[in-house]
DNA sequence: ACCGCTATTGGACATACGCGCAATAACAGT
DNA sequence: ACTGTTATTGCGCGTATGTCCAATAGCGGT
């Protein structure tokens, strides 16, 4: 209803647009939906996005980018490519809401009939390989680590990761959360000419140990 | 028009839905769509099938079904658990038509909105898995192969699979068609004591070289 | 205090969706 | 030939979708 300017109504939108996503997934979020979460017209986003495909694509963006930021961050603030790696596991977040990852599942499925959303996917999914690509490339020039092809090296644990991530989302139960993280970590260890257990292992994985406190 | 029995008639929506899905994706194909491409009317499908969910799930289950008995078949002729596993990916179909890894993708992404979809595409997921871990099993039990966990192991060779058959379909160009075989089978070979390069490569993997004769 | 710009409204438009249902037509058994 | 069963029709219902547009309302500059 307040008159805001264009930057802070595009922001909204998009705001208003993953609070929906994170309920009905991206694929089944309408401009209708956003509007209602918004409290504002539907009209009103077709005045800041051409199509609906761009208010996805804007989102997801938004979204992932973020992460993508966060885990940069967390990395970059760390010394050596080994604490870097295991900040990587640490806080790659795509496991811990549920919302999350399904929403990454939405964007490869739409990402052909979503030209926009596609491309979005297709540039940050090459951002993270990229991030951790260059850290394992890192690891090689000061001799902490041993790896022969970083970029292979990165499409393969972040493509294990995801194929495991997914049947976490889609299949709940198949397999136990904390093995995900646990043997993506291993695959990476084994790629890297590191020890299995060299990258330190985030808190979170021993459940039934380490939060009880008996 | 002709009136069928209701079995020819049920594997004729089954097959006319896999017709649709193989352009449209599975998440796309509707009731009108399916009965346009058989050329009966829209009430017809609703005769059979009580919920289009529930179309969609059989149609998914023939096809997925197909290619895992045809894959089972081939390694089940074959000697010994190394050759059984070349075989696998050989006769890995889900990368040689575009439109099927882009249905297993829209099942992945669907299977927590539509629930018949879901449990389909989970059990089938399963049985591929178990193809996998029983015959590394196999392998181990006349000692061809050393593997610590076949259950685990399967899990991830399956799922890094997936994740760069996502890659291939979702982001196309991004990775090459030819190393995401050989990368699933390098990983493979290591988690079961072989050398690389021990399962035997599928000869369309060296396109240049094989094909044009020269 | 006025005015021009534009953010915002509210709904129309054409199309599409899953589903249900009375009417019809074709086949099987007698 | 007649009849009962049922496969098939054709359309309607309610709802939903993306997109577009004239009208309105609120703000900034003079």
């Amino acid at each position: 209803m307040p008159r805001l300017s264009p930057g802070a109504r595009r922001d909204e939108i998009i705001a208003a647009t993953l609070r929906v996503a994170a309920l009905k997934g991206l694929a089944n979020t309408t401009v209708r939906d956003v509007a209602t979460a918004m409290g504002t017209s539907s009209g009103l986003i077709h005045h800041y996005f051409a199509s609906m495909d761009d208010v996805l694509a804007a989102a997801f963006d938004k979204a992932a980018a973020a992460d993508l930021a966060a885990t940069q961050a967390a990395m970059q603030s760390c010394d050596g490519a080994v604490e870097r790696l295991s900040t990587f596991f640490a806080s790659y977040t795509r496991l811990d809401e549920y919302s999350s990852f399904q929403m990454w599942l939405d964007a490869w499925s739409e990402a052909r009939r979503r030209p926009a959303l596609g491309s979005t996917s297709r540039r940050l999914n090459i951002a993270w390989q990229r991030l951790i690509a260059t850290t394992i490339a890192g690891g090689n020039d000061v001799g902490t680590l041993r790896c022969s092809d970083p970029d292979a090296t990165a499409w393969r644990v972040l493509s294990l990761l995801d194929g495991l991530s997914m049947q976490l989302a889609a299949h709940p139960g198949v397999i136990g959360r904390a093995v995900v993280i646990d043997w993506a970590m291993t695959a990476l260890e084994a790629e890297v000419g590191l020890e299995t257990g060299s990258l330190k292992r985030p808190a979170a994985m021993q459940p039934a140990r380490s939060r009880r406190g008996a």
